[in-house]
DNA sequence: TCTGGGGTCCTAGGACCC
DNA sequence: TCTGGGGTCCTAGGACCC
């Protein structure tokens, strides 16, 4: 009978920080989230102080330097990277391997003769740790949502280290027993505050209620997740890439904008990286949605406005997606409030070969279409923004903070380790 | 002083049609 | 004044994920 294994990276941030600087291993360390707002990853250590997953920094900052607690912008550039070689290596193991998300990835175990799952599971864990140099934990079950257990558990137990076979396993009851209900892939914290309302605390718990009920409380998504902890599949591995449906790009900004000037700066620049990655998936938008807001942790005077704008015809250049977001942006704009944070929409997506051929194609349109691919392919060469489309400043209050990122060693000519 | 960014899916309700 | 029945499409909002 075959598996599904749950291949999740262990704190994979610190995980990446610890792969270039071997100083940092048994360091306590954390990584924040971008304007180094908020904690997105803890190593072990880390935890053990008692910084909370999503914390703002400035509250957890004094945990930090108390117990002496190494801590790190986001280097998306080099987790992204070292993502793509986990995978890789995933790719020996089994033909059938899904790319879930940045740290984990779902894989189909085939039984092979004179081997358990759990030694499968364990090679896994070794390799990639001697090629990649991160530490993964792994779960193996009948389906995604019980891989999601075992790797759970796979992650607390001493004795599992590092890997859980649940597969007809005598344990799969206990091993649901001991997973609290929030800690269920699909319960987030709404659905486990109403469970544990209705006496509900644990996986098996969930996995026992009434579908009725499940249905009704928790819709079909929810009755799927109790049926998966039956170890009915209902989520099967998903192996080619879905288009994706949007392209969002948004930032805080570094401190407060109030100025139009500012805020169409600020916004340029986001629209310019949604449409570096409309191209680069050969994507066109059929609308675009423009947002901006103040800050909703201050108590200032508030205001949050958005506006959709139909993208007629379809498009992925720049400068024709910003003629409409500029127009969204004046029209949602009001003096007087400090702006925080404002970004763009893509949604409408089709592929470009699938659109049909602009009745008003003129030679202006095809000129920007041609630069713009020229464009991309000499920033993808040189760097971001060694080319880039119009007179909008790179620099102002908007600007993202980043106080400490380490260095884009495998991304980067410039940034490599240099060994001396 | 300092609170992220980027996605997906489902449902209810309104607009509109015959 | 009477005020059906059945359908589709779209959007906003709420839930979830990492």
């Amino acid at each position: 009978m075959s598996a599904i294994a749950l291949i999740d990276c262990d704190s994979f941030y610190c995980s990446c920080e610890r792969v270039f600087d071997a100083s940092l291993y048994k360091q306590p360390l954390v990584v924040l989230s971008n304007n180094d707002g908020n904690i997105i990853a803890r190593s072990a250590e880390a935890k053990q102080f008692g910084i909370k997953m999503g914390e703002p920094f400035f509250k957890v900052q004094p945990a930090i330097e108390q117990n002496q607690v190494e801590w790190f912008s986001s280097n998306y550039e080099l987790y992204g990277d070292l993502s793509g070689r986990v995978l890789e290596t995933l790719k020996d193991f089994s033909p059938e391997v899904e790319n879930y998300s940045i740290d984990e990835a779902f894989l189909s175990l085939i039984p092979e003769r004179n081997k358990t799952f759990t030694d499968i599971g364990r090679s896994i864990q070794q390799q990639v740790k001697r090629r990649v140099g991160i530490p993964v934990s792994v779960g193996i079950a009948e389906t995604k949502t019980l891989a999601k257990v075992a790797a759970f558990h796979a992650k607390r137990s001493e004795k599992a280290n590092g890997v859980v076979d649940l597969t007809g396993s005598p344990y799969q009851q206990k091993a649901m027993e001991l997973t609290p209900v929030a800690e269920v892939w699909g319960v987030g914290y709404r659905y486990a505050e109403m469970l544990h309302a209705h006496d509900i605390f644990s996986a098996w718990e969930l996995r026992n209620a009434p579908d009725d009920w499940i249905r009704q409380q928790m819709t079909v998504v929810g009755l799927r997740t109790v049926h998966e902890l039956r170890g009915i599949v209902c989520h099967p591995l998903e192996l080619t890439a879905a288009t994706r449906k949007s392209i969002m790009v948004s930032r805080s900004f570094g401190t407060t904008v109030d100025q139009l000037p500012e805020l169409i700066n600020a916004l340029a620049f986001y629209l310019a990286r949604a449409g570096e990655k409309l191209r680069k998936e050969k994507l066109s938008a059929g609308s675009l949605t423009v947002f901006i807001e103040t800050d909703r942790f201050r108590p200032v005077l508030q205001y949050r406005n958005s506006i959709t704008l139909d993208v007629a015809p379809l498009s992925n250049i720049t400068m024709e997606l910003w003629e409409l977001a500029s127009k969204g942006l004046h029209s949602i704009y009001r003096p007087g409030y400090q702006y925080r944070k404002a970004g763009v929409t893509l949604t409408g997506l089709l592929p470009d070969d699938a659109m049909t051929r602009r009745l008003w194609e003129d030679e202006r349109n095809e000129q920007q279409r041609k630069a713009l691919i020229a464009m991309d392919a000499i920033n993808e060469k040189l760097g971001r923004d060694t080319v880039r489309v119009g007179l909008f400043a790179r620099t102002g209050n908007w600007q993202t903070r980043i106080r400490k990122r380490s260095p884009r060693y495998t991304t980067k000519w410039d940034e490599l380790m240099r060994v001396r």
